[in-house]
DNA sequence: TTGATTTTGTAACATTTGTTACAATTTTTT
DNA sequence: AAAAAATTGTAACAAATGTTACAAAATCAA
């Protein structure tokens, strides 16, 4: 088996492949291969295992009272699955998790892992890490959606994109993802988008988003 | 220092009020007093230390652009605050976070809690246990903002409280809490607990909800 | 390139929610 | 018990969003 590609985990971040290859010899682990498409578990089914991805990009959706697909994230190799969901109190998938890609992925049984955190400080850092950053993924999200009004929404989300002091960006993905990213609808997207613009705060062309007016997009978020 | 009321804490569940003092013994802390209505944290602020909450009622809020104050949640003694934004790569507070009452907190630094992380299995497992609870909790919010009605929010709000099996349940606050909650004005809960009473899903008198109807509520979230 | 497919813009109208206001009721305080 | 404060019910109207539909534009595939 090759182990090389999970240097770039966020799980082994800072450990050798070498070690990472030591370290996993000695735990027990399981292989799993699904295609494009396939169900690789449903909101509701307990979780037991750690899952990585090896390889391909896997997505959680949820499913709203109108049958609208929600997506919540992506999460592309060589990722972990269900990682905040492997400890506390409900233990089970809060998401359907679907493989967007082909994938495949390597499990490894929450006592088995357990192990492996105690014996290695690295990963329990690092583990630690993961789930924290879940939450803080989690938290950010809360804030979008928390906005009343999609310009608000809109205005948290450009403002969020260009913290670095960046001037534009891409919006990485259709106006209908983004619809579902704030469980609003598509035609909703679009006239915000055009009011922001027609207000002079910010310039759209094709997906490339121009800020112009920094300040009123953050008073349209703070008033 | 009296520890006996940490008995009871999620970070030291399971251990004793002896052991809980022999490992306390040897950590450094500091502890600090505020009174109620007092400002603890403010949102954007780092986390450099884990808090606990040793009496009291603190709150975590946002505040959206309209002004309107969401309260995110309450954080009653013995527990912890800021325990997911203590690792993690965005380290600093995402909520306001506000004394309710005379509260009064036990605060270790990062370095020295990782230490005690290291050396006792059982803290180790706990604070695993809690911040992923954190990742739960935060989901769960999650599902009831992504419901674009109202009646929606509540009807998955509804099911929650009554999944185990409970035919009603009391709404632990005001209509006016439960709107911040939703993050929706307050006459639209009373009109939308209204409505649900008039189609026959939920008997309501005060503050004591009776689920009349358990598979329509199910069908508003579902179809 | 050409045709097919996806994405975007936009309009008309229905529905939902917000806002404001005030009275009725309930709860708390004195 | 009486007074004060908080909570709830409700109405009228404004504002925002959803729905549906279709054409224009952009992107993708052959």
């Amino acid at each position: 088996m090759d182990y090389s590609q999970l240097v770039q985990s966020p799980l082994f971040r800072g450990i050798s492949s070498d070690e990472i290859e030591k370290v996993l010899t000695g735990t027990s682990k399981k292989f799993r291969k699904y295609k494009a498409g396939e169900f690789i578990a449903f909101s509701g089914e307990p979780v037991s295992s750690l899952m990585i991805v090896l390889y391909g990009v896997v997505k959680g959706e949820m499913v709203d009272y109108s049958g609208r697909v929600i997506k919540i994230e992506d999460i592309p190799a060589p990722g972990a699955l269900a990682s905040a969901f492997l400890f506390g109190s409900r233990t089970f998938f809060p998401v359907n998790v679907v493989a967007i890609s082909d994938t495949e992925l390597m499990i490894i049984e929450k006592s088995d892992f357990l192990k492996l955190l105690m014996n290695n400080d690295r990963i329990l850092g690092n583990f630690l890490d993961m789930i924290s950053n879940r939450s803080q993924f989690l938290s950010e999200k809360i804030k979008f959606l928390n906005f009343r009004t999609i310009k608000g929404k809109l205005a948290q989300y450009i403002l969020h994109q260009t913290m670095n002091g960046r001037l534009s960006f891409n919006l990485g993905m259709t106006q209908a993802d983004l619809a579902d990213y704030f469980a609003v609808a598509r035609p909703s997207i679009a006239r915000a988008l055009k009011e922001l613009e027609d207000e002079g705060l910010i310039e759209a062309s094709g997906k490339v988003i121009n800020v112009l007016d920094r300040k009123s997009l953050a008073q349209l978020i703070s008033d």
